[in-house]
RNA sequence: GGCUAGAUGGCGGAACGGUAAACGCAGUGGACUCAAAAUCCACCGUCCUUAUGGGCUUGUGAGUUCGAAUCUCACUCUGGCUACCA
């Protein structure tokens, strides 16, 4: 009988789920183990990214149990989102309808592969008994002014008909649908993730099971820097203007003032100058292509004046569209000498150039800006000091007259978390006349989705134009209000899915503090790097915030370690339907089963790196678990039903058998120490070496003395490759004798005596040289080795008669012979 | 521009500072077969050589070391993130 993976597969999945075998255990006094793959959004189809992503997770969750671990693994579906309004519209149907029907194809689809989810710990997002909790947080958050409501300038996708938040937005493009982005003036919710701007950054450093890529990504992000405000008097007002700036060595350097046309000041200077007010209209009406384009940069004078803050000198206050309207003071001093971008500026108005600051070794050119540190120069009492101590000295001397303090920036901006979307959850809130904003009474919630509402065509929200929705009365007053219609962002559902997992139907809170307290953090999430700054960020933040509103106790950080893993290519590039390139998950099976593509999938490429998809290249791994199976086949005669690894070289009489025996024990350690690296690439490779050798001595193994050996690696074989493969390994287990499964087997330990030689090949070099090997017995010495090389006879004629300088020897490895 | 990851056969990729190219794909030859597929066996970096045996080889150039794909410096190229953040 030959391998028949479909029949297999489907066999042992509805054993499982009957037997619920991979269930978390809820009174174990085993230690706990948190696997975490992102949990899916329902577009319609598993796709191979997805399936790569869950491969790996699930080899991790069975190595653990395997390994005596509790381990919880659950999975869910991210289940609010733009898209499902959009392919409501287009299918003439309804969003949850779609979502609904997509979470059960999806699932179906995901069981095909036999991963090793808790099913009982699934979570959907767009169901009430999730997204109510979101409601209380969003309630309790405002309590703590962390949520707050402002009018300002908002990135607007047309495409979309929504704002995003400033992560959700590269390059001024769409995240979703990469249409170009509007700024729009709106009043909308924002969250103050900018409180933990510190604590964010701070811990990146203690994450050390993520990678560095990734830390590195988000410490950019937040953008942290440390620097001074510096007041400025205008001449002739009582108006001050504060800059802020890294650099406060170069103050003496200063030409001009520059604001950005966002700049408080200018909506005063502009009512009595209306060329002024003119200039500001069209530099605010620039898109942010234009204003971020360097090329494109201009300015102009307003005819002010600022007085230097040390030696009183009139500075000329220009506006320009290169200062930033969003970060730090929207104020800047021009110092051209010393900045690229202050240089050019200068160049454009011609502004003098003042060099205050030198390199020890004197300036070599005049043409271009000294931007590094070094002495001040021309720069009063200060000149001669270096620009550390300089820093230090200017700001205690102006802090001394208030007019300057050391500050800290961040570019890390409030996250805007109001969509103008119907599918998510309802923020719950309510504007009352008399009132003003007012929170929905807890008692009260859920606030419920209206999910009997027809789509738009337009495709704008249908809840601002219903009324059912929209009339409410005030919680407070009672008198006629109007609840508000935005909807949460939906990165707020994956900012705490993971903590839901550990109780997801506690009716009573939203977060079970002693089932969290049991199970996270969570000890290894996977997921794409797609998600390095915004939902990773979020999800840190959330953590962080709940904790100080009561809903969690001491965990700050919720992943411990974190893997990123590579894409999924085809031909180079990344699978599209636009490009045809699509490789569909449930077909491979149908043709292979799901063990080769999970197998193809680890094998392949490692996990962080990008992993192209080849037809031929699977047919390998197909190829290898055939193999497999035909060993099986071969041996099933004498194969007895044994533990693994419990052969050892005592019972091994030949030099075949011996090698056999350690190769068992080689691989099993090697097993070990490329799982704790995630390495699964090369731990199937070298479980396939092991394959090899049983089909290389089949006419030795047949016989009588190598039966237990044979039992023995073939057992080792089997519980090894469970987690990769798990149905044909439940199968020939089972065939092999074993009554229970393979799955609750320990994964063995390699004995150290079995890797034991009597001999080993040693490599040697001459002058530093590879010349040739040689055989050695066991811990031979320096002495014993040298003696060997020189009765070789191969090695003579490069020692020839020169004499011997030194001797390096690595023991059983390698001798390096120095001649003179 | 800044930060970051990387560069190893025809390809995907292996190599605690110690025999570079494990494992797999593709390819070549052979066995089996009426034939093909599947399977099994062997070969498979490159140059010189009949073989034996040598020389060369981890993006480029230097350095440290008995010994470097691995460490250090400089350079070239490629990907990712970010981008007038003062």
């Amino acid at each position: 009988m030959s391998y028949n993976p479909q029949v297999i597969e489907e066999y042992w999945q509805t054993q499982w789920e009957e037997q619920k075998a991979f269930l978390l255990e809820p009174h174990s006094t085993k230690e706990k183990y948190y696997v975490l793959e992102m949990f899916a959004y329902p577009s319609g189809n598993i796709h191979m990214g997805h399936v790569r992503n869950y491969a790996i997770g699930d080899v991790l969750a069975r190595y653990k149990r395997m390994q005596g671990y509790n381990v919880l693994h659950p999975f869910g579906w991210d289940a609010f989102g733009l898209p499902a309004e959009n392919a409501a519209i287009k299918h003439h149907t309804h969003p949850f309808e779609w979502t609904m029907s997509n979470i059960a194809t999806m699932k179906q689809q995901l069981k095909r592969f036999g991963y090793s989810y808790d099913w009982d710990k699934e979570v959907t997002t767009c169901l009430p008994d999730y997204y109510k909790w979101e409601q209380l947080f969003f309630i309790r958050f405002l309590e703590h002014d962390l949520v707050y409501r402002r009018n300002a300038l908002q990135n607007w996708c047309p495409e979309c008909q929504t704002v995003l938040a400033n992560e959700q937005v590269k390059n001024n493009i769409c995240w979703r649908c990469d249409s170009p982005i509007q700024q729009k003036e709106l009043t909308q919710w924002f969250m103050r993730i900018t409180r933990y701007a510190e604590e964010l950054l701070q811990n990146l450093d203690t994450l050390t099971g993520w990678g560095d890529n990734v830390r590195e990504m988000q410490r950019n992000w937040i953008g942290k820097s440390v620097g001074s405000e510096v007041n400025f008097d205008v001449e002739g007002e009582e108006n001050t203007i504060a800059i802020f700036t890294t650099r406060i060595d170069t103050l003496f350097g200063v030409s001009a003032l520059v604001l950005a046309p966002e700049h408080p000041l200018l909506r005063e200077w502009e009512k009595e100058n209306t060329e002024l007010h003119k200039e500001c209209q069209a530099m605010l009406a620039l898109s942010q292509e234009e204003r971020g384009n360097p090329q494109a940069t201009y300015g102009i004078s307003t005819g002010k004046y600022a007085l230097h803050p040390i030696t009183n000198e009139r500075i000329p206050i220009w506006i320009s569209t290169f200062v930033v309207g969003t970060y730090g003071t929207r104020a800047v001093m021009c110092v051209p000498a010393h900045d690229e971008r202050d240089f050019a500026f200068a160049m454009k108005y011609d502004l003098p150039l003042r060099y205050v600051i030198l390199p020890p070794q004197g300036l070599d050119s005049f043409s271009k800006p000294y931007i590094d540190e070094g002495i001040l120069h021309e720069s009063g009492t200060f000149s001669g000091m270096q620009s550390q101590e300089a820093k230090e000295a200017i700001l205690s001397f102006l802090e001394n007259d208030g007019k300057a303090k050391k500050t800290v920036q961040y570019k890390l901006r409030d996250w805007n978390i109001s969509r103008q979307r119907y599918w998510g959850t309802p923020i719950p809130v309510i504007y009352c006349e008399h009132c003003g904003i007012v929170p929905e009474k807890e008692e009260n919630l859920p606030i419920l989705l209206p999910t009997d509402v027809p789509m738009r065509s337009d495709g704008k929200s249908p809840l601002p134009y219903l009324d059912s929705f929209v009339q409410t009365t005030c919680p407070r007053c009672h008198a006629p209000a109007r609840r508000e219609t935005d909807t949460l962002d939906t990165f707020i559902e994956s900012s705490w899915y993971f903590l839901r997992y550990c109780n997801p139907h506690n009716t009573k809170e939203a977060i079970d503090k002693q089932a969290v307290s049991a199970l996270m953090p969570v000890d290894q999430y996977i997921g794409g790097i797609e998600h390095a700054v915004m939902h990773l960020l979020y999800a840190r933040f959330f953590t962080m915030a709940l904790n100080d509103v009561g809903f969690l106790d001491g965990i700050r950080e919720p992943f411990v370690n974190m893997l990123t893993q590579g894409m999924v290519l085809k031909d180079g590039a990344k699978m599209s339907k636009s490009k045809g390139n699509i490789v569909e998950p449930s077909i491979m099976i149908d043709k292979y089963g799901a063990d080769t593509v999970r197998l193809f999938c680890l094998f392949t490429a490692p996990p962080e790196k990008d992993f192209d998809w080849s037809d031929s290249g699977i047919e390998g791994s197909s190829r290898f678990l055939h193999r497999v199976y035909a060993l099986y086949e071969l041996y099933k005669d004498i194969l007895s039903p044994c533990a693994p690894a419990s052969s050892s070289l005592d019972m091994c009489t030949t030099a075949i058998a011996k090698e056999l025996c350690r190769k068992e024990h080689s691989v099993i350690k090697k097993y070990h120490e490329d799982m704790a690296r995630l390495q699964y690439n090369t731990t199937i490779a070298s479980i396939m070496e092991l394959v090899n050798m049983l089909y290389k001595y089949k006419d030795d193994i047949m016989q009588k003395e190598y039966h237990s050996l044979l039992s023995s690696s073939y057992a080792t074989l089997l519980v090894l490759l469970a987690p990769y493969t798990p149905h044909i390994t439940e199968e020939l287990w089972h065939r092999i004798g074993h009554t229970t499964s393979i799955h609750n087997e320990a994964i063995p330990q390699y004995n150290e005596e079995a890797l034991r030689r009597d001999e080993y090949t040693i490599a040697v070099q001459i002058n530093g040289k590879m010349r040739g090997t040689c055989l050695a017995p066991a811990d031979s010495t320096q002495e014993e080795y040298i003696a060997l090389i020189q009765e070789s006879g191969a090695f003579t004629k490069y020692l020839a008669d020169k004499e011997i300088q030194k001797v390096i020897v690595v023991p059983n490895k390698l001798v390096n012979i120095i001649l003179s």
